[in-house]
Formats: C-alpha cells, sequence, structure tokens
RNA sequence: GCCAGCGUAGCUCAGCUGGUAGAGCAACUGAUUCGUAAUCAGUAGGUCCGGAGUUCGAAUCUCCGCGCUGGCUCCA
C-alpha cells in the first residue's frame, strides 16, 4: 500500500501489473490477498491440508480447510508466526491462465477435490491460477503483488469454526480459520478495540451484573427468566407502546398459547415450519404450542362478518411464541426458542394499502427514536423476477405492494437497498436494521405483506359493492421481540439505560445512621412521584455506596447528609457527570420528571 | 444438529507431570458513623457440570451425557 497515494499495486490475472485507488476496493484484494498467505502458512505447516475456499469478509477473511486432524487454537500463533515469514520473504502472487482441462487434471493430481468440483462447477474454458509459493489456488485474482506489500502488523489470525463446504450442512464439514487485516496497523489496533468494547457490552454479562435476566440449565437451553429488574424495565417498555399504538387506532387482542393442528395445517405451517414447532399429543388429538400470532389474529377476524367500513382492522399483541431452534444457534436473550413479539397485523383494503404503510413507517421511526437510535438501514426485499412461479400472491398484490413500499420510503426521504429475490415466498417486505452506539446493526422492524394467509383462512370483507373481497393482510412487528430488544438495548447503551428506562432511577446514600430518616422521608418522596428509588442503608461507607451504585449503572445518586437533613436538599451524583452540588428536593425531582417525559436518553 | 474449545464457591479465576481444593470480590457477623468509585476484623460457603470407567488414589486420565462459547457461503 502506498499511504502517499492511498492506491495498492495489483496483479491481475492475465498478468497486467494495476493500482487500485479506491479504499474499499483495495482493502478487499488486500484481504483476499492475506487469505491467500494464510493458506500458504497452512499448507506449510499442515501438509496434507487441501483447500477450500478463501475470501475477503467484511471485516476480515477466512479460508476453509480439509485437514482430517483439525486445528487447535494453539496453533494460531504458529499459524501467524509462519505468515510473518512468508512476508519477510517477499513471495511473488503468480497468475496464469490455464485451460479447464489442464486445472483439473492439474489439481485432482494434488488432491484437491473440493477445487477440482469448483473448477467443475464455475469456470469457463479458460480460468486463472495463483501461486504464491507451494501454493496454488484456483482464483479470478486481483491479488497484490507480492506478500512484501502486506504489512506484518495490520493482520491477526482470529479463531477458527467449522463450517460445512458450501454452507450445506449435508455436506462434509471443513475447518475455518478466520483472520483479520486492515490497510495500516492503526486500524487493526481500533478493530480488536471495537472487539474488547463489544465484550465489555455483551447483554449476557451486563444481564447478570444488573439482575436482569438469567438462563437456568435447569428449566432449559433458550429460554429466559426475566429478573425483577428485567421486568421493570420490560414492562415501562410495553407500556409504552401500548399506549402509543391505542393512540395510532390499534386494538390489542389476547390468543392462547396452544392451538390443535388443523390450524397450523390450515396456515400451512404444520406442513413448512414443522421443524420448529412444539408438537404434543393429548387424548389422540395433536396440539401445538404457537410459534406465530397469525392464525390467532385471523380467528379473531373471523369472528364475525366484516363490512369494509370496519377497515382498516389493526390487531396488535405481545404475543409470546415458541421455537425450537437448533442448540448451536442459541445466544443469550438474542437468539432463544421461546420469546414474546410485539407482534400486530392489520387486515385493510388495497385502496388503504398505502396509508397503512406510510403510517407504520412513521411509527417506526418515532419508536426507534424514542428509544435513543439515530441511524438505521432500510431493506426492501422482492421478489426474483425470473422465478414469479415460486411466489404466493397475483402480478397485481406483488406491483400494488411494492409500490406502496416504495413509495412511503420515497416520501419520507428514507434511504433504502433493494433486495433482489430476498423477499419471502408469500410477500414482499421492509426490514429496518438499526445500528447501535458502537455501529452494529440490529434487524428488529419488519413490515411483510402476505398474500397468502387470507386466502387459506378465506378472509373476507363485504366491499360498499355489497360483495365478498379478500382484505390485504400486513404482518409487523417494531421491536422484533422485547427479549432480543432489550438485549439489544443493553448493548447498545452498555447497560446505563436512559433514566425513563432505567429499573432503578435513583438510589438515596445517607452517609451514617442518623440520616436515615431524612433518607426515607427523600425516597418516599420521589416514589410518590412514580419514580424507582431505592435506599442503600447499608452500613459502609458512602464511598462504597456510590461504588456500587456506579457499578449498577443508577442515574442519579443522592447523597444525604448533616447539610442536607437540616436544609431539605439532597446532594446529586450523576452515573455520567459526577458530583453536581446540593439542590432542593423539589427541583431535583422536577428535573428527573422532564428528562423521564423527553425519553432522554443522557445525563 | 455438526466442528472446535470450555465447565472448580453467587461472580472472576488459581490449582504443574493423578496424592484428598484455594484467592479476590459478593454474602453473613462484629467493630466503625464516615461527604462523592472499595474501612477493618472475623465467619460461613464446594456432589470440582452429571454419570460410568482406569487407578491404591481422579478436579486432574478415558468414555457417555448435559450446558456454555466461537463458527457453519459475505461464494473461485
Amino acid at each position: 500500500m502506498d499511504l502517499l497515494n492511498m492506491s495498492l499495486r495489483v496483479i491481475y490475472a492475465d498478468g497486467k501489473i494495476g493500482e487500485i485507488a479506491d479504499k474499499g476496493a483495495a482493502l478487499e484484494v488486500y484481504r483476499h490477498s492475506a487469505s491467500h498467505l494464510m493458506a500458504a502458512a497452512v499448507s506449510n505447516l499442515f501438509p496434507g491440508t487441501h483447500l477450500g475456499i478463501g475470501p475477503a469478509i467484511s471485516d476480515g477473511f477466512y479460508y476453509d480447510f480439509e485437514h482430517a486432524q483439525g486445528f487447535a487454537e494453539a496453533d494460531l500463533a504458529a499459524i501467524e508466526a509462519k505468515m510473518k515469514e512468508l512476508i519477510d520473504q517477499n513471495l511473488s502472487f503468480e497468475p496464469s491462465i490455464i485451460s479447464k482441462d489442464q486445472a483439473i487434471e492439474y489439481f485432482t493430481q494434488r488432491g484437491e477435490h473440493l477445487k477440482v468440483e469448483l473448477i467443475q462447477e464455475k469456470a469457463g474454458e479458460q480460468l486463472s491460477c495463483y501461486r504464491l509459493g507451494d501454493l496454488v489456488d484456483f482464483c479470478l485474482g486481483p491479488h497484490i503483488c507480492s506478500t512484501g506489500l502486506i504489512n506484518p502488523k495490520s493482520f491477526h489470525v482470529l479463531n477458527i469454526a467449522g463450517s460445512y463446504w458450501k454452507g450445506d450442512e449435508h455436506n462434509q464439514q471443513l475447518q475455518r480459520i478466520y483472520g483479520t487485516a486492515f490497510l495500516t496497523s492503526e486500524e487493526l489496533a481500533d478493530y480488536l478495540k471495537q472487539l474488547e468494547e463489544a465484550k465489555k457490552r455483551d447483554h449476557r454479562k451486563l444481564g447478570r451484573e444488573l439482575d436482569l435476566f438469567s438462563i437456568s440449565e435447569e428449566a432449559g437451553p433458550g429460554l429466559v427468566f426475566w429478573h425483577p429488574k428485567g421486568t421493570r424495565v420490560r414492562l415501562i417498555i410495553e407500556d409504552f407502546l401500548r399506549k402509543e399504538l391505542y393512540r395510532r387506532g390499534y386494538e390489542f387482542v389476547t390468543t392462547p398459547h396452544v392451538a390443535r393442528d388443523v390450524l397450523w395445517k390450515t396456515s400451512g405451517h404444520y406442513e413448512y415450519y414443522r421443524q420448529n414447532m412444539y408438537v404434543f399429543k393429548i387424548d389422540d388429538e395433536e396440539f401445538v404450542i404457537k410459534p406465530m400470532n397469525c392464525p390467532g389474529h385471523i380467528q379473531i377476524y373471523k369472528s364475525q362478518m366484516r363490512s369494509y367500513r370496519d377497515l382498516p382492522l389493526r390487531f396488535a399483541e405481545f404475543g409470546t411464541v415458541y421455537r425450537y431452534e437448533k442448540s448451536g444457534v442459541l445466544h443469550g436473550m438474542l437468539r432463544v426458542r421461546g420469546f414474546t413479539q410485539d407482534d400486530a397485523h392489520i387486515f385493510c383494503t388495497r385502496e388503504q394499502v398505502y396509508e397503512e404503510i406510510s403510517a407504520l413507517m412513521d411509527l417506526v421511526l418515532f419508536i426507534m427514536n424514542s428509544f435513543g437510535f439515530d441511524q438505521y438501514k432500510v431493506e426492501l426485499s422482492v421478489r426474483d423476477e425470473s422465478k414469479k412461479e415460486d411466489y404466493a400472491g397475483t402480478e397485481d398484490d406483488w406491483q400494488m405492494a411494492e409500490e406502496a413500499l416504495t413509495r412511503s420510503l420515497r416520501d419520507r426521504g428514507i434511504e433504502w437497498t433493494r433486495m433482489e429475490g430476498e423477499a419471502v415466498f408469500y410477500g414482499p417486505k421492509i426490514d429496518v436494521k438499526l445500528i447501535d452506539a458502537i455501529g452494529r446493526p440490529w434487524q428488529l422492524s419488519t413490515v411483510q405483506f402476505d398474500f397468502t394467509l387470507p386466502k387459506r383462512f378465506d378472509l373476507s370483507y363485504i366491499a360498499s359493492d355489497g360483495l365478498a373481497h379478500q382484505p390485504v393482510m400486513l404482518h409487523r412487528a417494531l421491536l422484533g421481540s422485547v427479549e432480543r430488544f432489550l438485549g439489544v438495548l443493553i448493548e447498545h447503551y452498555a447497560g446505563a439505560f436512559p433514566i425513563w428506562l432505567a429499573p432503578v432511577q435513583a438510589v438515596v446514600i445517607p452517609i451514617s445512621e442518623r440520616h436515615h430518616e431524612y433518607a426515607r422521608q427523600v425516597q418516599k418522596r420521589l416514589a410518590a412521584a412514580d419514580l424507582r428509588v431505592e435506599i442503600d442503608d447499608r452500613n459502609e461507607k458512602m464511598g462504597y455506596k456510590i461504588r456500587a451504585a456506579q457499578t449498577k449503572k443508577i442515574p442519579y445518586m443522592l447523597v444525604i447528609g448533616d447539610k442536607e437533613a437540616s436544609s431539605g436538599e439532597v446532594s446529586v451524583r450523576n452515573r455520567f457527570l459526577g458530583d453536581e452540588g446540593a439542590q432542593p428536593l423539589e427541583s431535583f425531582l422536577q428535573k428527573i420528571q422532564e428528562l423521564v417525559s423527553a425519553r432522554a436518553a443522557k445525563p
């Protein structure tokens, strides 16, 4: 990398030398070359290893190997050392173009059967290979010219993992080694720091430290126990949403957790979602623990004749669902087997679709903002135009839906990415991924059209023409699931919730025993104003109690001593800003109430 | 589910090649009554994830479970 010109010298498959000035493109080539370098190091250290693929990825690179014994964590340092050695030797990346037959013969002879498979699938009559030392790889290129261009301080071998060949669990499993590389050592250091920061914010760690939730081995994996403090936060979130949804014309409904198999046969879940459902038999009848709320809401829709005058109907529910997830994918609160969706289904006419979608987009943005997220990415998933027959719904349906979705995005000046072929079979959708405080995306809100359930359940309403018409159905979740959302909130705020969400908003800290009486008065006064206030009357020094409260990330500490007791004040310590000095209790109370109603993220 | 690693007190961890389990914090008791991130002293706390095996002897070695962690196409 020429740091002055910020361009990377690369060699293309045809042997031509070029410069890549675009930083993103340069980084990709650099990482790809680093992955080849790692493969060269691995082949060198572990003879008999065969190659899978080794691409650059969004924050580094990996290489998949077939290696009978597997690799151990302890091997990583040796691999990294060998890579540095190969950098010192300044090996060249040497491209060559050969015929497909030649390539197959060559790789077969070397025992690289995975490469042979790839060549047979991907290559044309001519294909390119790159040689790096003893490593020859089927590769499009380009690559950097030689290993000497890699800064030995700007890459790092990270971890090993199993991975299925082509990501298919029916294929053989390979050993994947992940690494990362940056153009400069500073960027690598930043990245590693970011990993550290993410570790500090880990909701599993903070969830325990702040006593918010736990997962019990005895009760089973993927099932969340909400502790009193976690439940406080949850109820605040739910109350906020409930109020807002009623305000926006939603009705709340409640549906059973268990239903006969027929319901799920009608909905199609029994056929297509069976592997994720908890099914059990009683009295020779089969029941399903609900994995979704839609069929339930549909029952309510169908409980009576609907007129176009009733529409739109917006049914909301904090619906707890259970889905069997493979044990290996479970992760704290973020990926669980039982969770509560902030779910809603909107039934409306085709004419109402645009307005409903628009209102939804406003709602999504309002909610995100309220919880302190101001950056997001929007993805519009549409069908694969070449496989229209794989999708439910008519041509008309898809056009109407897509047009409503794009128009409402455009109207609001929201930028979006169009994801071709990413739609589910039953309708197009918008997903909103919000970006947290350290730049990580989290997929939360989703708005989906459903062209299949209204048909399967034969939904209808009587229109002004006196005839029965089929309503349009929308699925929508804002937070996604309450469990996941709390996990994201914990990580976003690193456990320091905004005051309106904090399970404990203030702790009263009496300096000595003779201040307990006044401290209790303070607590009582604030509690009477609906603030969540605790009192730390343990026989400890003030510094100890402050430290304890800071560790619990409690927004305010109210120190009570002789001065305050006689003046009717409280000495306020802010968790971020420290000592703010004494002030009258009432003015503190007023300030807090303002922060709460503004849903301020800080202080 | 699969691959790799891990599982010792409530938490964070120590325990070398097999010889009978330890620290800090937290908890509890007492002393202390303290002014913005840890007062001192003492006490208690363990089926070393569960089970089987090897051995005179297992936290340590082997096997089988359970759980956790990282990962399982961002495609030459």
